[in-house]
DNA sequence: TGAGTATATTGCAATATACTCATATACTTA
DNA sequence: TAAGTATATGAGTATATTGCAATATACTCA
């Protein structure tokens, strides 16, 4: 994830860099099973980490990233820090691996079928 | 929809693991040319290496990566092995990266307002 | 101020990922 | 069959990610 080519491609890797670091954020179960819990609202850390059940410093750290790439925002409410959703694309993302996983079930009974 | 006691993560953890997978597929710069390079229409492997200047041995584990997350699909054709887009919502995937992106900046742009 | 609570950070160890070179495999055609 | 081409893969190295325990930081309230 750096090295950059020299040709005509420069410029939209550059951009392709940018979109895969949002992919990357989504890209790991722990972070969807808390973006599934924001989507409901803002949480703080700690309902956070009922709600996904694992250890709270791991969890801090998976929010750490998903700020760091623009996924989610936060806001300290004394002791609290109450995470949430930053921007809508990432619901629209989140229903898009859902469709993805329903297409690819469907592709593959399809091929199921082709093959008896 | 029964309820499941202390870890009532355990089974929607599976789904999200399955879409991780899918977003992991997606969450690389490479993949991501090359995804672009294929919703043009099918790509042998030769020609994505061009597209993409990487080398040859590279854009082939991508590929490989990517068909095993039910991304793309190939034929073989003679020598040539031609990659195609599997699912519809590959595509979809590849626009919500970039509105993600758009937004992020309008909310970066909205925040410096604000600031200054 | 000091105790108590919520969150963040650090230092590992284990594992996964990415890249490259060299080579193997599969196919075509002279 | 031999030579040539396209693609895949093995092995080695470098780097990134993850999870956990321990610790640090930040905040509240008595």
């Amino acid at each position: 994830m750096k090295k950059i080519s020299r040709n005509d491609l420069k410029l939209p890797y550059d951009l392709y860099h940018k979109q895969a670091l949002i992919a990357q954020a989504v890209a790991h179960p722990v972070r969807i099973a808390i973006l599934n819990v924001l989507r409901q609202g803002p949480h703080c850390v700690q309902d956070i980490t009922h709600h996904v059940s694992k250890k709270q410093s791991n969890i801090s750290r998976h929010l750490a990233l998903m700020v760091g790439s623009g996924l989610l925002t936060y806001e300290k409410k004394g002791l609290r820090v109450v995470y949430m959703i930053r921007t809508q694309c990432v619901l629209r993302f989140l229903d898009c691996l859902s469709q993805c996983l329903q297409e690819q079930i469907q592709s593959d009974s399809q091929t199921l079928k082709v093959i008896g």
